[in-house]
DNA sequence: TCTATACTTGAATCAGCAG
DNA sequence: ACTGCTGATTCAAGTATAG
């Protein structure tokens, strides 16, 4: 571990988590000295009551005390004062990631250029997995957003452009992550099971962040440390990493985990990927793109039935009067269910089964479909 | 056309393209008049040497660090005002939307909080066919990101979550939407075969959020017209819409494109309903009508619990003898409440958690409603 | 030991109406 | 504005249990 410089400047505690708030500890530590900053601050979420799923189970939310604030104001008085701290100790080519929720990352986001920062990117972490919305009010919150920023416009930051282009199938790597939140064995857990920390991030996050943005031997800070994950990759991948955390008991966590990191040997990178399946195109995408108007009609395979499309993806059938629908009720739901309750079949593949009809050909609906995948690959 | 309101206050210019500054042209509007905004406003790029106000007039140069602060304020003022403008036409329980990149977005959406406005969600366009990065110095800029806020945090904004689902394959609508860029037939050309606007949104992006977020007749206004990619979508989906434009040659674009537009046919336009727009129907009308008789005994969906039929539309249980409730006392009460102290939940559907028996088999009370609501059909 | 099913969980600003 | 009642609502993974 070092303790002193060449120079005969303060020390930096390199790979050590240091106890305190960061702001002060940031405060103490020489300037320009830090190669790049992961930071994950509270996100100030406002939750109101409790919610429960649809089978009454509680949802354990986020209502640690750290993580509320009065006000907005009193949450940008404290961006403004950690980022300036951080801003101190970056080196001028250095460089920072902030992750955050639409809650803060609007805040973070205009307090960084308010300072000076210069913006490369801004990541979208797409959750694979994510927890859906339970009373069906809002979309799924789906991602949660990462900034990149170089200290200032002219910094020469660090970017190793070939290694993420690897990482992505030899593809140039976008700014939309795909990664499953952190859960199962990766996820640390407490004496009685319980999860250690709220808001653990997965390794694959600051995996891809550190690869992409240091080099090994690079001093990489992260203050608000909390469990640990910036430490325990930077030191898989032969990064100095320095750790900042007011909680004792996260301190606890993170020293445990972190005696247990093995560092990769150099030169290995693992590389197992796996294969990507067919991309899922649901029906209504051919409605929103244009490709079928609703309104339009489509016709069975086997020409006995006859469907609308409507706007929001669904179709609408009439029913032939019989015997079990003497009245011929409107019948309606997605393309697969539309078409097993006409032909009274358990199942349909509304894909092959409903045709339509252009330049005086009938062709199946899958065709529409084949095109949109060829657009995303 | 509409001219006049039945009040005498001044009208809405429904289905037009207003010429002239957003800003005035929304404080000219009624308040209180309009349910969704969808604004694309400049994007604030700050391209090496060339700053921009939002008025299109050039900063001087000057020395960089306070040009950049000059620029934010600029813009941020100018942000301001059009959210206050936009705010202020806004019904209560109406909504917007706005669109950027991270040159801007954050900025918009911290004064989308700091003005009132309560965040919904933030949805990122995942472009399938973005522009890569050319030179390899930063991650393809993949994706756009979008805010949705209601006017407060007390707003009963419209969401048609069935209607999302649906076009979604059935699954519940995430934050993340995977759309292409526009381009081919559906992107505007002028005589020189040049775009006609250089950031035309696809249709599908606004089919997605006027079917999302708004219903048939609502109004919307775009105080960012361009092109008119919100009108287009909008007349298509038998909305009523207002169109704001500064520039002369973009009003002509989007007026020969409106006029060409022809809406979805309005059956078409119905959209998976929500289960609370069906009437209601009181558990005690099971009884009046002797669809379920005083005394019957009801099981619950899981066998574990009993209840009888009162002639008031009550159930009465038997609580199971236990450390609890040593003397097994009586429970009364609503078909959701006893079946929520029942369960220890804190609340219970109890239509669906309450079976009854006939010819044998075991249904729950819910088909009995049904058939109550489809006599009422 | 393998397979099928059941249960648990995740940074969440998560209801609407009648009285 | 507040109270109280009705009754609507979930996706993908991982782990645990049963067969």
């Amino acid at each position: 571990m070092r303790t002193k410089t060449k120079s005969g400047a303060p020390a930096l505690p390199l790979n050590q988590i240091v106890s305190g708030d960061c702001i002060e500890v940031m405060r103490s530590l020489p300037e320009a000295s830090v190669d790049l900053i992961f930071a994950d601050p509270p996100y100030n979420l406002q939750l109101k009551g409790e919610l429960h799923r649809p089978d009454n189970s509680r949802v354990d939310g986020v209502d640690d005390a750290w993580d509320s604030f009065d006000s907005f104001s009193t949450y940008d008085r404290f961006t403004n004062e950690w980022l300036a701290a951080a801003r101190r100790i970056l080196k001028p080519d250095g460089a920072i990631w902030v992750i955050g929720s639409y809650h803060n990352i609007f805040r973070v986001g205009a307090a960084l250029q308010n300072q000076g920062f210069w913006i490369l990117n801004d990541v979208v972490w797409r959750k694979s997995n994510p927890m859906p919305n339970f009373r069906g009010k809002r979309l799924t919150n789906a991602h949660e957003t990462l900034i990149w920023a170089s200290k200032s416009d002219s910094s020469k930051y660090t970017f190793n452009y070939e290694a993420l282009k690897a990482l992505n199938e030899d593809v140039q790597m976008r700014s939309d992550w795909v990664l499953p939140i952190c859960t199962g064995h990766e996820r640390l857990k407490d004496e009685k099971g319980d999860k250690a920390h709220p808001t653990q991030k997965p390794q694959a996050l600051l995996h891809r962040v550190l690869v992409g943005c240091t080099d090994p031997g690079d001093v990489v800070l992260d203050p608000f440390f909390g469990s640990g994950t910036t430490g325990a990759v930077a030191k898989m991948l032969g990064r100095d990493w320095i750790g900042i955390e007011r909680d004792k008991g996260y301190i606890d966590v993170a020293e445990k985990r972190l005696s247990k990191v093995v560092a990769y040997d150099k030169g290995s990178l693992e590389v197992t990927r796996p294969k990507r399946a067919e991309p899922r195109v649901p029906f209504g995408q051919l409605v929103e793109r244009g490709l079928l108007r609703p309104g339009e009609k489509l016709t069975s395979l086997n020409g006995r039935h006859v469907a609308r499309v409507r706007a929001d993806g669904t179709l609408v059938a009439e029913r032939v009067t019989g015997k079990a629908n003497p009245v011929g009720a409107v019948l309606n739901g997605s393309i697969h269910k539309v078409g097993a309750t006409l032909e009274g079949a358990p199942s349909c593949n509304g894909w092959t089964y409903w045709c339509f009809r252009r330049d005086g050909k009938t062709v199946p609906i899958d065709a529409l479909r084949q095109q949109i995948r060829s657009e995303l690959r």
